[in-house]
DNA sequence: CGGAATCCAGACCGATACTG
DNA sequence: CAGTATCGGTCTGGATTCCG
């Protein structure tokens, strides 16, 4: 992953690299429009496919489901099927999920404090 | 933004809806596969246009452009043009762009873990 | 109900060339 | 150096239809 170039880097360079890596990594499982939010819907309680869509708003069938196959692949939330007339399935959290929990809280703290700032800026602008 | 129809959800369902809302805030000003890196990129030091783009592995220059547009209208970096010859050109974190310490910190934490655990479910496949 | 398959328009994105 | 302009391909994502 590293070069040898970045042997020439001066440290806090590096320190930038290995944040910017750190960064990337996060995104690249949980980046993109979806991912975080589903697993919002997902935190107090399990949801059908429906449940879900209705939920987020704006996310289409398709869309929903390749974000929860994906989900699924990376160990994030486990399908459960149960097989009767008509077919009921269920989207439930891993473990693994729950170490997102920081990352969730930071960001819905941020998001709400953002939209506040958004609105006065709004306000702003009237005036 | 809110409907009537929430007044029928249950208490749960309500502050599921909230916290939802609140991420999909965040994702919207900082969503996206750049931003948060372009801030990252950003923290330890002014940097140029070329600097940045060599920084962050993978961006080409007109979407470099756009996002830098994107994060100076909505206030997170400021734009600094030196008319000399050549023209230098530097931008600079703006202090609101420090409110998002928590969630870089969270998200860079959560990001170095994830990769541990990628690597270690890589040696059980193998073996 | 919970999807998969298909079709299709538009957004996006990279490469290249060019400007001040 | 710091971008912009243009072109062409890909990829996303919506709408619709169909299946178990």
């Amino acid at each position: 992953m590293s070069k040898l170039k970045d042997n020439n880097l001066l440290p806090q360079d590096q320190q930038c690299k290995a944040r910017l890596n750190a960064v990337a990594d996060a995104l690249y499982a949980i980046g993109g429009k979806w991912k975080l939010r589903i697993i919002v819907a997902l935190m107090d309680g399990n949801r059908r496919f429906n449940e879900l869509q209705r939920l987020i708003e704006g996310i289409s069938a398709k869309v929903l489901s390749n974000e929860l196959k994906e989900l699924e692949l990376n160990g994030f939330i486990k399908r459960n099927v149960f097989t009767s007339t008509p077919v009921v399935v269920e989207y439930e959290l891993s473990e693994y999920a729950e170490t997102l929990n920081g990352v969730l809280q930071a960001l819905s703290e941020w998001g709400t404090m953002h939209r506040e700032k958004v609105k006065e800026s709004m306000k702003q602008e009237i005036a």
